[in-house]
DNA sequence: CGAGCATTTGAAAGCTGTCAATTCCGGTGG
DNA sequence: CCACCGGAATTGACAGCTTTCAAATGCTCG
């Protein structure tokens, strides 16, 4: 397989911001949202690269992602490592089944990132007095789900030119909704390296991969900045559904 | 890549059963077990290879299964399909994102299978009046996003020989608790084509596979039956890990 | 301006897929 | 009880996609 493990980790102190209504609390009205404030215990900013958990490492905190690029790997005992989702604005963080189990899986940040952090003992506190908040987690979490069955499919059953497809289309359609003014030109931090973990193939044939796709007009990358150039070959190749991706759970 | 789709459909008419403390109940106190009756809708009993719901249709209902074992798999354009899951005995099934969205997968039933069936409509009426429920639901999903993990590193990271092995370890960690008289030999329903579309290979790599499994004495795999022969080395060859498997949410 | 990471490329090996054909096995009908 | 049928399991030969190994070039940050 391949990869090797990143060794930063240059944690920042939690810094208060204002109150957004994003990821669990998006669908709330406003005034609940005031009172749901008072279960979280602050925000905090976390530079690129910093490690938020740590797989193996018991962790006792959710978090909802304001901005930012955060992404979700295991790492083998080969040292291989593979991405498993990566985390935007809006998006949920640190679901395990049980806050005393270990985390299987560690996350880091990739850019700046800002997120509210979210006592997991508050948890059943928080669904007793609001079952709509539970009810917006639990789609939430089914819809990671889903999400990550389009990765199974995209890793077990796609070739190295669709899985790449994929990817950039899932998450070129996930950033647009937070930058609407961006065209078919996003920032795209991840490297070579990390496309290759996530997509399960190694960083040499992510690079020549991006050549094919790239001479023949599909998709540009370069200097972490990625380029749509024909969307609907794009999506035939990749065999892209927009629903899949979608981060708008209605109830 | 491959695979071609089933095409049987012989749908049964529910039958009553008595009531089980399993999957989403199976943490409450009997008084709650009956008083969450009222939401159910009723139970049926459905022979092999039973479709249950289909990729693309709109499905409104949730279940719980009780006996049996059913895939959950998509369907590509091209004809080949990736299995998802295999849902178990107090494994849930069927959640989505939003019950108005098409299923994102196919349900089928690999033996004769007796399930729960719960309307989706009453879901918010139960979390409102069952925290409780809500936050097994909430950690019953999260473990399904941890097993579905588990899944993308064994397809994205490992090779043949590895993928199986952990598939079998998998199983049999989970179908053990249901069965504890069984001792390393379980029933294993499925064929080796469904093998090939679990772990993302071809049917015809897997069956070179599980015969290099059985000439070093680690698995035999014949008629249906899955024998572990050396759990230590297959477990050190799988990478496994049995937390990420085990069924057991406790809050 | 230098060091280290990230990107590119070439050549060769290896794992996995494809194609085809045969054997095995459970279930059905005579 | 036995022949037959179709799906499942096996096997061989060969092609092809990906990985490995190595080395060169390009960038970015301190």
């Amino acid at each position: 397989m391949n990869t090797r493990a990143k060794k930063t980790n240059h944690q920042t102190p939690c810094t208060l911001c204002p109150v957004r209504q994003l990821g669990i609390f998006q669908r709330l009205p406003e005034a609940e949202v005031i009172k749901v404030q008072q279960y979280r215990s602050g925000q905090c900013v976390l530079p690129a690269k910093t490690l938020i958990y740590r797989q193996g490492e018991v962790h006792n905190h959710l978090y909802t992602m304001f901005t930012g690029w955060v992404m979700l790997y295991k790492t083998l005992s080969n040292g291989s490592r593979q991405i498993l989702r990566y985390v935007l604005a809006g998006d949920f963080l640190s679901f395990q089944p049980d806050a005393r189990v270990p985390m299987t899986h560690s996350a880091q940040t990739l850019t700046e990132t800002t997120l509210c952090v979210f006592p997991r003992q508050n948890l059943m506190q928080l669904f007793n007095e609001h079952p709509e908040v539970a009810a917006q987690i639990t789609l939430i979490t089914a819809r990671d789900i889903t999400l990550s069955y389009e990765y199974l499919v995209n890793i077990g059953r796609k070739n190295a030119r669709e899985r790449l497809a994929f990817l950039f289309l899932e998450i070129y359609h996930r950033v647009l909704p937070q930058f609407p003014e961006t065209g078919t030109t996003i920032m795209f931090p991840l490297t070579q390296e990390d496309i290759a973990d996530t997509v399960g193939l190694t960083l040499v044939h992510v690079n020549r991969t991006l050549r094919s796709l790239r001479e023949e007009g599909l998709v540009q990358l370069s200097h972490h900045k990625l380029t749509i150039l024909d969307y609907p070959r794009l999506v035939s190749l990749a065999g892209f559904n927009v629903q899949s991706v979608l981060n708008q759970p209605l109830l």
